[in-house]
DNA sequence: TTATTAAAGGACTGAGAAGTCTTTTTTTTG
DNA sequence: CAAAAAAAAGACTTCTCAGTCCTTTAATAA
């Protein structure tokens, strides 16, 4: 549905968001190890989030990546587009280099609906909003480390990703 | 949204579905041609369509593609979940390894309303339902041509896909 | 039964996405 | 100022999907 890089790339703004301030921010490995990420392509991510104005950045010690307050109200489509290119959602679902009622595909009327619901739900849903969820009891943005992992973890509590 | 090959595999079928009966097959080639696809990876596509039972075919002279009377009941899931695999409409968007109400990622009430209707539409159309569609006045499956395409068609008539 | 036709099968190539690593730049702090 | 910390930059590798080509098998028709 998604590619797996704006998948990264939501669930990594929406960490940030959770845990940044302008004067607490979160670096690459921190994110990495959190979410279970590559870090370093991770960073090439995160890099483009910040030159796209949805995340902010600084260098040196205690620096990182953070979100300003007006960072909160951009909408996730934003995240998406930065990362996957624009209109990657409005496509003819068969390829057709066209979608419209005007030359539509034999599906369009069936599933164009639904569709335009997601695209829009995308575009109306801000990052402080599904933050919001993810405070919520019960709602995660990193999967729960398998019995093996959690061995793993323990045996090699260091370990870089 | 769909991975190119099920998109070049729903349009073959339907394709095929207009234009063949058991006593009038259609070729790759023509498919290929007709819908702009590679036709030696098409070959690879309808041949897993025909393992999974999905069409028929046959070989020799007048051998080629065609849909059995019960292939227009078949749901459009069943040719994404074989060319695609199984489950590729059902993981959760943010890459999560579950995707359930009990372990939701901040999204999940958001847009997972809107895709679950999206994978009931594609469980409920049958190929008999799109070629319906198809049917219509203006629902195409091919690309028009371009100008410069057609320049070239017509400079090259006999030019393999 | 032989030639022809078309799918079946399998080896190979190419492009783009994902992942890794090293060096450079910027910033902070002692 | 020097050392350390962290992002920025860029080169490189790996893997998967898409695409190409060649040979084999099966069916038909003369
Ligand atoms: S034309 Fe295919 S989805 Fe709109
Ligand atoms: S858990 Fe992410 S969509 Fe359901």
């Amino acid at each position: 549905m998604l590619s797996r890089t704006s998948q990264y790339a939501l669930r990594s703004v929406l960490f940030i968001a959770e845990n940044s301030h302008a004067r607490r921010k979160v670096g690459v490995g921190e994110v990495a190890k959190a979410l279970d990420i590559p870090k370093y392509y991770l960073a090439k991510i995160l890099r483009k989030l910040a030159v796209g104005g949805l995340i902010r950045s600084s260098k040196g010690p205690g620096g990182g990546y953070y979100l300003d307050s007006e960072d909160f109200e951009h909408a996730l489509i934003a995240i998406i587009e930065i990362v996957d290119g624009p209109d990657s959602l409005k496509k003819c679902a068969l390829g057709l280099n066209t979608c419209s009622s005007e030359h539509p595909c034999p599906i369009h009327f069936y599933i164009g609906p639904f569709r335009d619901s997601l695209l829009q739900s995308l575009s109306e849903i801000t990052v402080g909003d599904a933050l919001q969820q993810l405070k919520e009891e019960n709602v995660f943005i990193a999967n729960l480390l398998t019995a093996d992992e959690k061995k793993k973890e323990n045996g090699r509590p260091d370990e870089r990703h």
